[in-house]
DNA sequence: CTAATTCTGTATCGAGCGATACAGATAGGT
DNA sequence: ACCTATCTGTATCGCTCGATACAGAATTAG
């Protein structure tokens, strides 16, 4: 062990304050006044911990993206595309709408800094949401490859929808929306997705014999109301 | 005329200049000095027009109103809720986009102040949204007692599906998302509309007589590539 | 033990913030 | 012309911001 007086606070629990802090009032709107008394420690250990304001926040934002890992881990696995998205967007609203009580309304990646003094920030959070996009984007591909999603269907356009749909729900859930509204916004904009013998949503379709384009199975899940 | 030395700027134009910064930089993140420089009047001319700081992002806010209420009126006179619904996602992409480039990509309500150091600003914003998604909700409501949406439908799940894809479409637009890719977003969130005769979205659906559950007039639809 | 190292709290730094005091400029009212 | 009222630019206010200097406390290495 190196020498030296020991670090008197848990450094996952100080980023967990400051986690808060951030989401509740963003980059800029977080003080470190406000920083330092939610985490419980003096300006100096924060500096010494964490460099800057901003290298703090980089380190909420790390440690913040490790859960959208685990998320994002448990959605792409998923046997089919549908089942993905449904996962992706029923998780979404379910987190949004924090029904655990430990974090804030919405997204921290949207709600710390949509816009900002210096578009670092911004920029770097938009960073963080690209990266989930090209996740969903690239599985999207891979269930093309598999058969689970129409060749005719755009993954990228599928994938920038879904990631369209989650942000709104997270800003809906800001507004105060509740569990089931954004369940229920999520099963919608699950109703416009592509199944395999179906049409695709992005492109003219052609017209098919059944002359609705949507394949049995799609509709047997309608019937059952689900999505 | 009233005594007095006049105004030496015009307040539309300086409103205009004082939008554009806090759309770029969020409420928090306009300094006082950008402001004034971007408006070419110095202080106390801003204080003595305005107040203050936030009496002049009011201003700002009461003038975006003015143009989102001309839109929404041109939205809300449609003949029937499909088009509403079409109007208004089309026309939040194409506004988001910043086609004419005069404005930054995405939204006001939504760059300006999601989050904030007091919780007056993002709190003032949402109550903005909540009015355009009142106002949707109302007009669907008339669509039904019209009868050109389902009894059946939830009108205020609809209007909230609404915003929340306008919302996420202002989101992706901020990102660097082209105004084709919105469209293309806007396009697929529509597919889920309910028609006449079709089944609702918001609830179980019961079976119908012709299996799918969506209505012709709903099927040529999606054959011809329109949604 | 002593020396070296690292963290802690107090007290404070310069910079930039939102907001103004003040004096000169420019208009209307009489 | 004169007074009053309003706007203008300069220069600056008090305050809070993010960030530190410093000295004492707590630990390891030898």
């Amino acid at each position: 062990m190196k020498p030296g007086r020991p670090r008197s606070f848990c450094t996952d629990t100080a980023l967990d304050r400051a986690t808060t802090v951030f989401w509740r009032q963003g980059y800029e709107g977080a003080s470190l006044a406000d920083l330092t008394e939610a985490m419980g420690i003096s300006p100096p250990s924060l500096y010494a911990a964490f460099g800057s304001k901003e290298g703090l926040f980089r380190a909420v934002l790390e440690r913040y993206d490790a859960r959208r890992r685990d998320f994002m881990e448990r959605v792409l696995v998923a046997p089919d595309a549908q089942t993905v998205a449904r996962l992706f967007l029923e998780g979404v609203a379910e987190f949004a709408a924090d029904t655990s009580g430990r974090n804030p309304p919405g997204c921290l990646l949207l709600q710390s800094g949509l816009s900002c003094g210096d578009q670092v920030i911004p920029e770097e959070l938009a960073r963080h949401r690209a990266e989930k996009e090209t996740a969903l984007r690239e599985r999207l591909k891979h269930a093309q490859s598999e058969g689970d999603l129409p060749r005719s269907a755009d993954a990228a356009t599928l994938a920038r929808y879904l990631t369209t749909v989650a942000n709104g729900i997270c800003v809906q859930a800001t507004a105060g929306a509740s569990a089931e509204q954004l369940r229920e916004i999520a099963r919608m904009a699950l109703v416009a997705w592509p199944v395999r013998g179906g049409r695709k949503a992005t492109r003219k379709a052609r017209p098919r014999k059944n002359g609705n384009g949507y394949s049995s199975r799609r509709a047997s899940n309608l019937r059952a109301g689900r999505v």
